[in-house]
DNA sequence: TAGCCTCTTTGCGCTTACGCAAAGACAAAA
DNA sequence: TTTTGTCTTTGCGTAAGCGCAAAGAGGCTA
């Protein structure tokens, strides 16, 4: 299966391959795989043996975990572009999440043994690993910060901004997230039910904040969002602006 | 200011210096320096500028964040021959939580450009580093999932049998936990509050569980927490054994 | 177009946990 | 010993969110 050279585009810019100079980055992409995957099939499952690092290049991925109780957690989705299953550099681990594909998904991909070969002659990717990994630290312990702290309305708003941020889409309704969003994938994003999430969205909808759809969810007024986010006074004075740039992060 | 054999040997066990050669070891031992502080002092605040790496030789140490408006959150304690700050070995990053001491704590660290010397001469240092990252994503991932999915009781009682390993004491009365352990800081560890904690702990004492004293903590009946701690339904068929190996890890 | 499956909404009752206020307990200092 | 400060408990009212159940809506297939 080959890759076309605007996904190697795509690849360059991931930043695990960081500032490899051009004729490393050939070499790295030399030794690379690729992979096509369908609807709902899983890159990898939690609990495997980790032994393949992989950059996303087409279609989406969500990041989840099941918790002994057999309910899932959805930690996060991917874009094009990022990478996951980093954890594989190292040896005699398994993969802390599964990376189910969200419609038909390519993905370029490292075995190990060649993860640490590259690392090896290119010690700027394991600086860049690292990088990655205090990256996701601190994405995490942001995100316990908002489950002990904050309340449902304000993580679930916080959910959808970041879920804008990633992957929105300017439309002139509004900024459109079609990620195939269920409320049950956003309750399991924020820690709470579908029903909850749900009765949150009519109210939005009713204030006019968002459009909700099967699935789809179009941020019509996104200031009004960040002000649940940050929990701040609502002011119902301003101008509705469908402006993408407020969608800073928090 | 020295450090004793005795504390070389606390060192010497820290998983960021794994795998040295001894020669090494001794070599990485030269470029350390240590510093003491006391009660209540902080080896560094969250937001500034990681330029040092530490490794606990003596005291505890309180990891934590402030949100935005104001509230604490704790993520956790560390005991001697735990790194903490190895965010530091990253150039141009700052330290995401901040680093307090209980009780007068002592502690060995590395300047920023001396732990990227050493990462460059002994690189076994960058995968060990890797190492700790890896787990401590593990660590957040988990306490995510416990703060979407677990009730409030579960999740006091997954925090108190956590800390009961990592530093618990065995006593005839049972495990003691003395971190100068408060309600408030227990209801920080478990995005709750310090009411909620207190309700908790005397219904526990009444039930036999536990004997709760001032910012102390004796777990009489291990069994029991790791049942209330994995939502099993609740069996008092049996007897009450003190036994820290109960508190395996959930 | 009818049928089916999945996703979504909403009413309702109920549990959990919050959070103020005030009193009690403990430890160190005066 | 008394005082002071901090930590802890507990009563009480309340709010937030859960979760069942049932109905509604959207999209796909035959």
């Amino acid at each position: 299966m080959g890759i076309t050279t605007e996904e190697i585009e795509t690849v360059r810019k991931a930043t695990i391959l960081r500032d490899l100079k051009s004729s490393e980055f050939e070499s790295v992409i030399q030794f690379s795989q690729t992979t096509s995957i369908q609807d709902g099939a899983f890159f990898f499952l939690e609990g495997n043996p980790a032994d393949k690092g992989f950059i996303l290049i087409e279609g989406k991925v969500k990041l989840e975990q099941v918790t002994s109780d057999g309910r899932q957690i959805l930690l996060g989705y991917l874009v094009p572009g990022r990478v996951y299953g980093i954890i594989a550099i190292l040896k005699k681990v398994t993969y802390p999440v599964s990376a189910q594909a969200v419609g038909t998904s390519k993905a370029i991909y490292w075995e190990q043994d060649t993860l640490n070969q590259l690392m090896k002659s290119y010690p700027i990717i394991a600086l860049n690993a690292l990088h990655i990994m205090a990256g996701q630290i601190r994405q995490f312990q942001n995100q316990v910060k908002d489950l002990s702290t904050k309340r449902v309305e304000q993580r679930i708003a916080r959910a959808i901004l970041r879920l804008a941020r990633q992957s929105g889409k300017r439309t002139d309704e509004g900024v459109l997230i079609d990620l195939l969003l269920s409320r049950q994938d956003l309750a399991e994003m924020t820690g709470t039910t579908l029903y909850t999430v749900s009765r949150i969205l009519t109210d939005w909808e009713k204030g006019g904040l968002v459009k909700s759809y099967r699935q789809k969810i179009i941020i019509t007024y996104p200031h009004g969002l960040v002000t649940i986010a940050e929990d701040l006074p609502t002011q119902q004075t301003q101008e509705s602006f469908v402006d993408i740039e407020d969608l800073c992060d928090l």
